[in-house]
DNA sequence: TATTCTATCTATAAACT
DNA sequence: TAGTTTATAGATAGAAT
């Protein structure tokens, strides 16, 4: 009972695609009619419906003149220097995909990274049968949540500063504090998934900095070079 | 905390409409790009930024060249013929938004008198102190409701009918059935609000005819005429 | 200022009439 | 076939970075 995902390419069913035409093309004017009056832009367009010999055009005959006009006058160097064309506007895609894929390929070993260490913690064992670059990164991984830790631990003791005060005992090191609370963890006995939850949790609810690993990934021939 | 709905007019605040141009034109050239794609057809869009003496175009200026040659080689006479331009545009646009207003307002009058006679009916009174049009509305909508009931009814001794014919018993008038039905309820101290809630069940069920009146109001010189 | 994020609005595919 | 409805995918305003 799932929408699709509209898949990218022609559409085969005669009645489908002409109501996917209809609706999509009543969608692109009303956007044209906005992007021109919000931002007080010249523009227009003309489709082609193949079964008309007439197109449909924006804003009317005479704008479409007016624009199509200026445009002509421009010399064909200049027309092609800046201007997004089917070309650059492919690059363009093709680049976003890339970055959303790096991306997604850094949460995919954060996470991998995160259940790893949990696992080694919760078994009590030491990290002697794990590769090195596994170990980099889990080196990472906990620098980076101990940072976090402290941050929101300094944070905490801003807001609350004054109640300490008058305690008067002296602010606590953010950073004693936190290694502490580290190797306290290292001997409980906690589930393992238990702690990754918890792990996620802060990881996600902080800052999220990019990791160091995993960043050329994509740069290796999966997608033409733009 | 809740996003407005956009007011379709010139941003005058720079930052925040140079921001809206940028979203709205990737856009709509990513829409462009599908509709050509989904339903194979010819289009293309300009589109100029005041701050930019060259336009950005889609698909590119070779292809902008040729839609717009195809489109200056028809005599003028054919561009405006069946073309929709922005004054058509916003032709259909006002026409659809008034036949929008007019279900609603039918919509609320529907729901009005239901109510109306709900309160009648629940504190077992005539309808003697009602005008004449809510009286012919009220009417209008029992009947309604009885026309759906015995649809109703029909259809599920259409499905029944065999096991009725097995207890030897005659099928009995879907419509004297109803109208029992109907005048019980006319009897019981049921609360009204209650009822209007198994009414208005049943009529957004059942088919939703248009009912007689408020069909002219939007009309009346709220909106120019098309 | 530009980019990213996210809560919300809008477009529209699929089902139904 | 065309219009209507409904639920989801997609666009984007405003906030955060």
């Amino acid at each position: 009972m799932t929408r699709k995902k509209v898949e990218l390419t022609y559409i085969t069913n005669d009645s489908k695609r002409k109501a996917a035409f209809k609706k999509r093309k009543d969608g692109l004017m009303k956007k044209i009619n906005e992007i021109s009056t919000l931002c007080g832009i010249e523009a227009c367009a003309i489709i082609y419906d193949p079964n008309d010999p007439k197109p449909e055009v924006w804003p009317s005959p005479c704008g479409v003149q007016s624009v199509v006009s200026r445009f002509r006058r421009m010399p064909e160097v200049e027309q092609s220097k800046k201007m997004l064309n089917h070309e650059s506007f492919l690059r363009q895609r093709i680049q976003k995909a890339q970055e959303q894929l790096k991306k997604q390929i850094n949460e995919n070993r954060k996470k991998e990274m995160t259940h790893l260490m949990f696992q080694y913690l919760g078994a009590g064992k030491i990290f002697d049968n794990a590769n090195m670059t596994d170990l980099n990164d889990i080196s990472w991984l906990i620098d980076q949540n101990l940072k976090d830790i402290e941050r929101k631990i300094n944070q905490s003791q801003a807001q609350e500063g004054t109640l300490v005060a008058e305690n008067g005992s002296e602010t606590v090191s953010g950073e004693k504090q936190v290694h502490m609370d580290h190797d306290q963890g290292l001997e409980t006995n906690m589930d393992a998934m238990q702690k990754q939850n918890w792990s996620m949790n802060f990881i996600n609810g902080g800052g999220d900095e990019m990791l160091p690993f995993g960043a050329d990934i994509v740069q290796s021939g999966l997608w033409p070079n733009p």
